[in-house]
DNA sequence: AATCAATAGATAGCTATGTATCAAATTGCG
DNA sequence: CGCAATTTGATACATAGCTATCTATTGATT
């Protein structure tokens, strides 16, 4: 057997893992739903954001580059779940608007996360979760990667 | 201003993004070379199993499913990195083996991987990284995902 | 006022991951 | 011994992330 890898070597390995898993389990949950992650998560921070955010100021908040986000919100509305309106005051952007069909979905999506939290948070102590977090954090910063919405979290403490 | 999202919430939401970022900075330092992350996860992995290991063995080392990792091979293969036999043994298996071309792009992944993790855990203390770990090592094993080549390590302490 | 730079969103094309399914080979049970 | 179940790798299709590039609109500078 060859030498195993050590804590800082199999961290990102891990990582990764765990976040393919994580969305897997969600994604499994959620499957009879027809959705996904990119679409719970985009309807979950739409719902945290205020009113007539426009589809940069989303696209910061869930953590993805533009493209990625019109892609979501081309299922989304034609789901019926969401609709984009051109505002008058800046006709380059589009404020981006939960539809009412998307209330029992959300209402889903809420229970769905809550479950999952407790199933995977159920033996860790808050303690960990925070020193996770904090790394995680840290990791990000030196990323350069550090999502509006995060940033805002922070200044919430 | 709604409602932040706590620490749990925000917990899978920055595994994801911190997930993308890190693969996104070695992608980045090893595109000049020609590799992504699936390519030099799986070079990496590949050199430090025994000989003669054979797809499904790869990939549950890697973390992958099947189909993945046939596809990260086939590109391995045209590139001239790696090469799979057939075993007589059992002719369902075919077994990988590195190419001797492969040896200068090793060094040059671990070489990569090493100042990546320099850079991130700079400011990160070994008590922090080891809980963060053990923290991911947790929900992997209750979101059931725990590859071989993880519990072989686990079995070296 | 005209022109040029910057910004918002959309589109195309790449990589990568997953599930479902298939063919070939092997295993094992009756 | 023979046929069904299992295993291995490959293929098809869908989702999702990215960069690069395009169009439309806005803003800034001269």
């Amino acid at each position: 057997m060859t030498k195993p890898l050590d804590d800082q070597e199999q961290f990102g390995l891990r990582l990764g893992l765990v976040a393919r898993l994580w969305r897997a389990e969600i994604d499994r949950r959620l499957a009879t739903f027809g959705l996904t992650e990119s679409r719970w998560l985009t309807l979950l921070h739409l719902s945290r954001l205020p009113q007539a955010a426009t589809q940069r100021e989303l696209a910061e908040a869930v953590g993805v580059r533009g493209p990625t986000l019109v892609r979501t919100l081309d299922r989304l509305e034609a789901e019926g779940l969401i609709e984009r309106r051109t505002e008058a005051s800046d006709r380059r952007t589009k404020s981006v608007h939960l539809r009412a069909e998307a209330a029992p979905v959300l209402e889903r999506i809420e229970a769905t996360a809550a479950a999952v939290r407790a199933q995977i948070f159920s033996d860790l102590s808050q303690a960990e979760v925070t020193t996770c977090l904090k790394v995680l954090e840290q990791i990000a910063g030196k990323l350069g990667g550090t999502p509006r919405a995060m940033r805002l979290a922070d200044e919430d403490r």
